[in-house]
DNA sequence: GCACACATGTAAGTTGTTACATGATTAC
DNA sequence: GTAATCATGTAACAACTTACATGTGTGC
């Protein structure tokens, strides 16, 4: 359940609207927990029937701001102290490097060329981010932290495959069946 | 559909039974794509009546022992050649750094600490099986690619860790709001 | 007037988790 | 004999994706 977690987090930032909510996730919380409107609307709604976030405002176009209450706050530090991450990971992108023993040599090295270049392009915007001035205050610095592992991660990762694409090119490589 | 690929991609290694393919996940593809018994055995049997694996024996405690054909093998270089890596990633534990603002300094520095742990003894286990001797051919090189892979992404996220344990202990954040 | 961004919602289908359920073989 | 590992399966539930569906305000 950890949709409604990065929700009430989310609204503890600051009071929102379901679409201001989306957008947060597109441009940053995104990166750790995607979520999409179909997604976030019905999960909004249920937070509602709990009492951990209220509606607390209404504006043009039908848009309804929330905002997190005192037992959505005492919910999302219970979760953060009190629960164990869950480290399961689903990653495609790294999944598919496990079968690279099945393509051409050639066709092996697009791939992870189109890999690198999608990293390098999400680093970009990382560091894009990272340019923008912020504020000092606790919340600020920690999406500073956030981010720089952001960046640090997506480093590494560029590093990773630059070397992975220099062994399948190597003689050493194609003289192997 | 990634958990399919996973399982052809892994009979495509060599021939197993559901229980040893649950191994090799637990083992290997599962830092990269975690699965079940429980999504296994259904989805082998499904592989089966779409033709893309064959059932080759049968063992003791009712084992059955499958393997790729010739239309697995096509069906998992069409994928790896002519499908978009799903890039959205979901990662609780890299969620919750986003939150850590919540919560008092000292429990934050206790989470990020459990945190480095946690990655510090998910290193050795993959050095432990880096140090195993592998052979010479494009599969085994392959997994080495792979592995090294999850060494380097570990060893950065331990590094971001210390960084941000340093960030969050330092009297500057104890200052701010 | 028209395109685009803002804004919210539902429904069907797929995928993944947890729990239930059973039985065989091996090592001590 | 008994505990652990090997081995396979199903069922209920939860979470997520994709598609359907609709309407408002702003900028050109």
């Amino acid at each position: 359940m950890s949709l409604r977690h990065a929700l009430l987090g989310s609204l503890a930032d600051e009071p929102r609207n379901g679409y201001a909510l989306l957008k947060h996730f597109e441009q940053s919380l995104g990166y750790a927990w995607p979520a999409s409107h179909s997604q976030i609307y019905p999960e909004l709604a249920r937070l509602v029937d709990e009492g951990l976030i209220e509606q607390t405002g209404a504006g043009a176009r039908n848009s309804k701001t929330y905002a997190l209450t005192d037992a959505g706050l005492d919910e999302i530090r219970r979760w953060l102290e009190s629960t164990t991450p869950e480290r399961r990971v689903r990653n495609d992108a790294t999944l598919r490097t496990f079968f690279l023993w099945l393509l051409e040599p050639e066709e092996a090295v697009q791939q992870l060329e189109r890999e690198r270049d999608y990293s390098a392009a999400t680093l970009a915007e990382f560091r894009r981010i990272s340019d923008e001035p912020t504020g000092a205050n606790r919340k600020a610095l920690t999406y500073r932290i956030a981010l720089e592992g952001g960046i640090r991660a997506t480093e590494s990762r560029i590093e990773w495959l630059d070397w992975a694409i220099e062994q399948v090119r190597s003689p050493k490589w194609r003289s192997l069946e």
